[in-house]
DNA sequence: ACTATAATTTGGTATTTAGCAAAATAACAA
DNA sequence: TTGTTATTTTGCTAAATACCAAATTATAGT
């Protein structure tokens, strides 16, 4: 639950996000739409993997990402849990 | 939209949003329940007040901070909106 | 004007993060 | 095994962030 808002914090990674949302894609083709080298997008791919953000399959020599859309979930639910709500009260 | 990310990224300032999300606090009334020293919250505090997340009103030499309902839901809405859906094509 | 209390600003250091180029790994085909 | 493509890892620098102590501001009471 911490890491996963310092792994939103980023609008390379936020972008990412937006993107696997639509359609699975390949590294490459993220990395066509992204301003920043495949090496900086290489590490980012990882933070989100490791936030279990995303999931990865290879297919020979290329690496399909898609949108870990169970963890995601989560991550709503629990967002609306840190902030919604103070209805006690009225 | 883009800094409200990085102001939840701290775990401290998600801990203040937390606390106002019961009740009302004078700024030494968070500081009482934080390990960070008064000038740290200060900065943070500053931060959450400049993402409009949460307003103040002063009361002689105390400054009351609440949550910024109204900016907390919007951005709610805003992370189903990055998040959810995909469910075009299912 | 003087003191006390609440909170902030300033100035500085240390840690973290993002970015790139160059080198390395993985899978496949010839 | 040599070469090619896709992607990652390594090594490094620059920028951003968090933190604290000391100094400052703001308000109220005497």
């Amino acid at each position: 639950m911490s890491d996963i808002f310092t792994t939103l914090a980023s609008s390379v990674r936020r972008d990412i996000l937006s993107m696997l949302k639509e359609r699975d894609m390949t590294a490459g083709e993220i990395s066509d739409k992204l301003t920043v080298t495949k090496p900086t997008l290489s590490g980012h791919l990882n933070i989100l993997k490791s936030a279990d953000l995303v999931v990865t399959e290879r297919q020979g020599t290329t690496i399909t990402y898609s949108l870990n859309t169970t963890v995601v979930d989560e991550l709503l639910a629990n967002l609306v849990g840190l902030l919604s709500s103070k209805d006690e009260k009225e």
